[in-house]
DNA sequence: CGTACAATATATCAGACTGATATATTAAAT
DNA sequence: ATTTAATATATCAGTCTGATATATTGTACG
């Protein structure tokens, strides 16, 4: 149990929450987790797949709908295996943002270069910003409704605070460049 | 020259800096770029032999040493390389916080558990914050002897101003869940 | 009413990268 | 003298990304 594949760990605990297409279990990546976690088509196919196998979920083909889709659930196996993984210590927190690497390189290009990148990154954060203020909200609102959302929201105060201070030194930086 | 290979540019910035070996390239990943990048052994040694093939950078044996040492360094190309790459817009700037996604799914163990992975974070943070402020006053120190010293500045300023905050979270996120 | 376009839905694959492992030498510690 | 830590290079199975392929359904617009 030491070396769990990340990718199963994050579906099982969306299906924790609910039934789910492969399609479905992109987009709450792409919106809900976005701000610390993301996965591919490529790996989130073959993982349903496999989870199958391992009696961890179980796939049926949705009766109501025309489309071919295919709907995922989590098994008491798979839950027993997302509650085991939960205890475990965390492995890795990593970061790997680009523009730090860019601009820790940045004297072969100079301060000019330099420069946009950080109104790029600043671009993006601010753009990024009123949809975690936004979940802030509702999160606050709906605080008593759902046990879970305490959890989502201690991950998105979390997203605010860390892009707060993002802006913050991106003035920082343009002013030590300058 | 869309999509260049991260360990290439990398390895080629390090090397724009002085000549390395490949142990000294990770041991510079593990020191001065571990906040905001990594890369493995598995990735750097076979990237350098390409790089040496692609005449962006040159090997040769260290004469001086009794060790078998392969010191490397970068050619013109190389440095044409790395500035066309430098002058390119960030494709990509990622957070994978293991910490933050077992929270997402905390209402599966509860609060104890949530705590727990809490706790190990901001133990993380606080051990590793003083080495930054170490970095911190070492560069302001000497911000006039090399041009470059502003850019690493730049990005341990980052680190710093993103730890702290991290800290702050925890407080806040402990308050939240008790 | 047609037709273009966006969204839904699943799947595969080359290539990048990690984490583990193997191997060997030299420096430091006790 | 001997153990241990640090230096140094290399390979590989397995994970994951980003691109690509394919097909269907819903929506917008004239």
């Amino acid at each position: 149990m030491a070396n769990e594949k990340k990718i199963d760990c994050v579906i099982l605990g969306l299906l924790s929450h609910e039934e789910l297409t492969g399609y479905e279990i992109k987009k709450r990546m792409d919106t809900a987790l976005k701000y610390f976690w993301s996965a591919s088509y490529g790996s989130i196919y073959p993982a349903l797949n496999d989870l199958v196998n391992r009696d961890l979920a179980t796939k049926r083909e949705d009766s109501n709908s025309k489309r071919n889709k295919l709907i995922y659930t989590i098994t008491e196996n798979g839950r027993e295996y997302l509650k085991k993984w939960l205890s475990l210590p965390v492995e890795k927190d990593e970061l790997r943002y680009e523009t730090l690497l860019k601009l820790f390189f940045g004297s072969e290009k100079g301060e000019e270069q330099a420069l946009i990148h950080i109104e790029a990154f600043e671009k993006k954060i601010e753009e990024e910003l009123p949809y975690l203020l936004y979940a802030e909200t509702i999160l606050n609102k709906s605080l008593n409704d759902d046990s879970a959302h305490k959890y989502y929201l201690l991950t998105v105060e979390f997203g605010i605070k860390t892009y707060q201070t993002y802006l913050e030194w991106c003035k920082e930086a343009r002013k030590l460049l300058a």
